[in-house]
DNA sequence: AATAAAAAAGTGCTCGTGCACATAAGGAGG
DNA sequence: CCTCCTTATGTGCACGAGCACTTTTTTATT
């Protein structure tokens, strides 16, 4: 039988109003009385019960605000799945969620609309754009009791409550490893990354090379493009390099552009003889691993980020549960042909 | 704003204990009295708030019963580890659990079980021994009214709700694709499994063999041995099958035993030639992943099977959601060295 | 038409928590 | 000793659903 704030205001002869007011911090209590309360809530293993609270937390009409940089960006189709099973749970509780997208990383637009949704929510999740101003905004947020929650990419130095997201780093050593056995340790290797200036390709691309050091010392990296997350690009820059590099024998694709990669590979006629490993698991990677022409693809788990993320959110507005500072990262997935599904 | 019995009671110029009647199916109420309600239910889109039916449940004291034969086998940690989890958000809730474990697969052991916790539980979730006796006692509880849930093993012609476990089939053949990415399409495969006997080795045989038919002709499986799931007998049995065929150059287990047929290969002198793919990740596997002795295995998401079998008990006795019968098979995952964690 | 019985509908309390409001106790100043 | 104010404590209702119990309406029987 679970012990409930009735119950261990009557161990204590006191009213149950006083007994919540030391459980919530509410103040007005005097310190012999706070210290009696507290102690036989602990003896008694007091745990509140979540029904109570989320219940009377439907007097409040909670509004969870989301904003996405995901349009255009078929890896958060997962991320947005995620979030709908949540909101489809979390509906049953009271609380809505409202979500905006956006296109690219233009700071202006971002900061249009945290302020045009400000006044409607009363938690903010956002895959946030690493600007000052973004940060001041979160910051903000947060003073004025919008608690935040950054996903995906995270603005570290900023209020935010935790960042749910993916170990980059560990993304890059899990595609080496795997690169690893599908060579037998020995191979010449091309990068196809996004940008050198973004945070989470290069973190990959560090997790790759640590590997590569540590574990196959005949790994060769002998080249790594800008696909800049475009298909035409990654398409001329690797044929470019192909031919600059021919003995270039596998293939790691950091971040978008893997059709176009393929493509001059294929063209080249070397996808026989060329191992291509990848990440994320959109559309087009699934097509390509069913044709064969990529081998395998690292995933970072979206549908779990968006789930996981909304979830938080709802703990710390019912029963005000505050997320640990890390401890949010997914794990990487190796994905292949037969385990699609 | 979410709809609630009231809102649908004040609508229809009815009170909420009709609503209510109608909703939860108790009859007592008109038949166009009923029409009226469900349809202005449907068209204001009436979802109960499961906070106040949560609430509500608490004063029965429900209790989850689960017996596993988990007892020596590792598999079932990450599965307790799952339950341990659910537990601790659904006692939050004021609903309890009452675990047994068992060794081995004993039929009257079970049974014993079986009637020990029968009058202290409503809803059970077993792993239960494909037997008559125990399926006749399934079919009692559910008549009952304690609603079953078989999880890691199944019983299909009885009347549990559904079934929480893999999809063996498809293990199988991811195993095979990986060992057909990991050898490049050719090998001499050697198969370790427990017994022929049990449902779950057999079929990840059939899985394996069905990839090897479609994608890799020249695959070849030499051989078949049986553990026992015993580190002893898969030593032996490992040793007599290389020095019967010395062309074997990959093995695939399908159960434990692991640590024995490892021990063989390496005993042998041909740890470096011979590509090892295994199931599962207890302790025993993570170490020869490490020592680089096993290349790959492929795990059955155990802590998810805990997790989704318990809050699928606590759905159905809370909110009388009632699972699918199929649909909840986890999901089979590829680890290797670098993606453990 | 009167009465009893059955069917249908309504009422009020419970679950545990949160919070506004009401009340009580204690202390300072006149 | 009374008033005013502060601090401490108690009380009652709300949240949404479930269910026992009561009341009203309808139907059947004489």
């Amino acid at each position: 039988m679970a012990v409930t704030i009735k119950q261990i205001a009557e161990t204590c002869n006191i009213s149950r109003g006083t007994v919540d007011r030391v459980l919530n911090n509410r103040g007005k209590v005097k310190a012999e009385t706070e210290e009696l309360i507290r102690s036989t809530a602990a003896k008694l293993g007091y745990k509140p019960n979540l029904a109570g609270k989320a219940l009377a937390a439907t007097k409040k009409n909670y509004v969870i605000g989301i904003i996405l940089i995901s349009e255009g960006n078929k890896f958060y189709d997962d991320v947005i799945k995620g979030i709908g099973q949540a909101e489809q749970e979390i509906t049953d509780y009271g609380i809505r969620i409202l979500l905006k997208t956006m296109k690219g990383y233009q700071v202006e637009k971002q900061l249009e609309l945290l302020d045009e949704i400000k006044d409607k929510i009363n938690f903010l999740i956002i895959n946030p754009i690493n600007d000052d101003r973004i940060i001041d905004k979160i910051n903000q947020f947060s003073e004025e009791n919008i608690k935040v929650i950054t996903i995906n990419t995270d603005v570290e130095n900023s209020a935010r409550l935790c960042h749910v997201g993916c170990d980059y780093k560990k993304s890059g050593e899990t595609a080496c490893g795997m690169l690893g056995l599908l060579t037998g340790g020995e191979a010449n290797i091309g990068i196809a990354t996004g940008s050198v200036k973004i945070l989470g390709h290069n973190q990959r691309i560090i997790g790759f090379n640590k590997v590569c050091r540590e574990k196959y010392p005949k790994f060769q990296v002998t080249d790594i493009i800008e696909t800049n997350d475009d298909d035409v690009c990654a398409f001329i820059e690797t044929q470019k390099m192909l031919q600059k590099y021919p003995a270039i024998n596998a293939i790691y694709i950091v971040a978008a552009g893997a059709y176009g990669v393929c493509k001059a590979v294929t063209e080249a006629g070397r996808e026989k003889d060329i191992i291509i490993i990848s990440s994320d698991k959109t559309p087009e990677i699934i097509k390509l691993l069913r044709e064969g022409t990529i081998k395998a693809t690292i995933c970072q788990q979206p549908w779990t980020q968006g789930y996981k993320t909304v979830n938080m959110a709802f703990q710390y507005l019912v029963s005000s549960v505050v997320p640990e500072k890390e401890l949010h990262i997914v794990k990487n997935e190796i994905k292949i042909l037969q385990n699609l599904k």
